[in-house]
DNA sequence: GATGGCATACTAGTATGCAAGTTGCCGCGA
DNA sequence: TCGCGGCAACTTGCATACTAGTATGCCATC
C-alpha cells in the first residue's frame, strides 16, 4: 500500500468501454432516440454493445446521478421524464452563478481576455448555418466557458455543466428557427462588449437578457412537447 | 462517524449493502479517520465489510464523483487530498447562490415561514453546549435548507449539500472554540430578523456577513492543517 | 556498489453465474 | 364474461472468476 498521495493527475480515464457506452446512452438520450418512459435494460445494452453488464451498470448508474435514468430495483431502468421543476431550477441556478461570474469577469478582464472572446465570436459567426448545429453548440458553450474561466472560476462552468443538463435535454427538443442562432450571436456580442468595456452592471444585465432568451425559447419548447413531462 | 452531515440527499433506494458501504466510507473520509493520500482497495473494504467487491466499487465510484476518493485505473484508489481551490469554489458558489435565495425567502416569507424559522432559532439554542455538537450541526443545516425552501428553492439547497462537501471536510478537522456556537446562532438570529422585517437587502448582507464567518474559520483550519490539502 | 531487466504481487476493469423480487400473461373456475 | 390464482419470464442486486496493466523488489550483470 503505497502512501505516495496523488501523484499523477488523469482521474477519469476509465475503461474505453465504460465511457463508449456512457457516451451513447447519454446521446440517445438527450436527442431524444430514447424517450421518456421508455425502459432500457442492462442485458439488452450490453448484449446491443458487445460488453457486459458491468461497464453497462456503471454506465446507468453515472446517468441515473445525473436525472437521465430512473433505476427501480427488481423492475427496470426507464429514461426520466423531464421535470419541469428541474428544469426551472436548472434556469435559476444558471441564471444566478453567470450573472456572478460574467460582473467578474467584466472587472478582471484583461486584453488578451478580451481577445480571446473576441476570436470565439468570429468563430461562431461562421456556423451559423443551420447544418453545422453541433459546431455552433460547442461554440456556445465554449463562449460561456471561457467567461467563467476569466472570471477566475473556471470551476463554476464544470458545475453548470452538470446542472443544465436538464436543460439541454429540453433544448434537444427542437430544431431552433430561423433567425435563433444570429440572435445568440449578437447577445452574446453584447456581452462580450460590455467585458470589454469593463462594465459590470452592464455585462451582468446583458447575460441576464441573453439567459432569460435562452430560457424563454426552453419553456416554449417545453408547452409544445408537454407529453415528454411530468409536473 | 455518528452522524454525517448529509446522508446524501437524492432518493435512491438502492440495495442496503451498497448504502452501508458508502455511508462507512463517507463519514471515515469526513472525519479524518481514513487521511488524504491513503490508499484503499476495492478488495480490502469488500473484505471489512463481509460483502462483495460489486457494491464497494459503485460506493467507490459515487464517492470519486464527489471528489472524496481518487481512483487510477491498475494502480489503486485514495483519499483525494482536500484541494484548496476546490474549497475556494465551493465558497464562492455557496455564497452566490444563498445571498440570492435568502433575499427570496425575505421577498416571500409568509407569517408560518418566520414562525418556522424561529422555531428552529429556538431549537438551536437549546443544543449549544459542545457535547451536542452532531445536533448543532444539523440544525444549522436545517436552518438553511428552510431558508430555501421559503424561497421556493429546495433543489438549490440540495445542490449546495454537494457543493459543500469539501467544505464540510474542512470543517470537521476542527473542533469549534468557545464562543463559536453563539455566534453562529447569532448571525442566524440576525437573517431571521432582516427576513421577518421582509428586507431582502439586509437579508442577503446577513447571511453574507453569516457565510464570510464561516468561511474566514475555514481558512484558518486550512492555515493550520496545510499537511491535509493540495495547492 | 550501482544499474538494468525481469518475475511477482498487487491493482482496477470486465465477464458471468446466481439470487431475490416484480410484472404480466394465461388458464381455470365461477 | 369476469375475476382470480399461479406460473413464467423478465428485471436488477450481488458474488465470484478471470483479464490486463502497473509498481516494486529481487537478482544478475557491469
Amino acid at each position: 500500500m503505497t502512501d505516495s498521495p496523488t501523484s499523477s493527475a488523469p482521474t477519469d480515464i476509465r475503461g474505453p468501454r465504460l465511457h463508449g457506452v456512457y457516451d451513447a446512452l447519454r446521446a440517445a438520450v438527450l436527442s431524444g432516440e430514447i424517450r421518456p418512459g421508455e425502459g432500457i435494460s442492462e442485458t439488452r445494452v450490453a448484449a446491443r454493445y458487445g460488453v457486459s453488464r458491468t461497464p453497462v451498470r456503471e454506465a446507468f448508474r453515472r446517468l441515473a446521478d445525473e436525472g437521465f435514468l430512473r433505476i427501480v430495483p427488481q423492475v427496470g431502468t426507464f429514461v426520466a421524464p423531464i421535470q419541469l421543476g428541474a428544469v426551472s431550477d436548472s434556469q435559476f441556478i444558471r441564471e444566478t452563478l453567470e450573472c456572478r461570474t460574467v460582473r467578474l469577469a467584466a472587472e478582471r478582464a484583461a486584453a488578451a481576455d478580451v481577445a480571446s472572446l473576441t476570436r470565439l465570436l468570429d468563430s461562431h459567426r461562421a456556423v451559423m448555418s443551420p447544418d453545422r448545429h453541433s459546431e455552433f453548440f460547442a461554440l456556445d458553450e465554449a463562449t460561456h466557458a471561457e467567461l467563467a474561466r476569466i472570471a477566475g472560476r473556471p470551476a463554476v462552468w464544470d458545475l453548470l455543466v452538470a446542472v443544465k443538463a436538464q436543460l439541454d435535454r429540453v433544448r434537444f427538443l427542437s430544431l431552433h428557427s430561423e433567425g435563433w442562432a444570429a440572435k445568440i450571436v449578437g447577445e452574446h456580442q453584447s456581452i462580450v462588449d460590455r467585458v470589454a468595456a469593463r462594465d459590470p452592471d452592464g455585462a451582468e444585465e446583458a447575460m441576464r437578457a441573453h439567459l432569460r432568451t435562452v430560457f424563454a425559447a426552453v419553456d416554449e419548447i417545453a408547452r409544445t412537447n408537454s407529453h415528454f413531462f411530468e409536473t
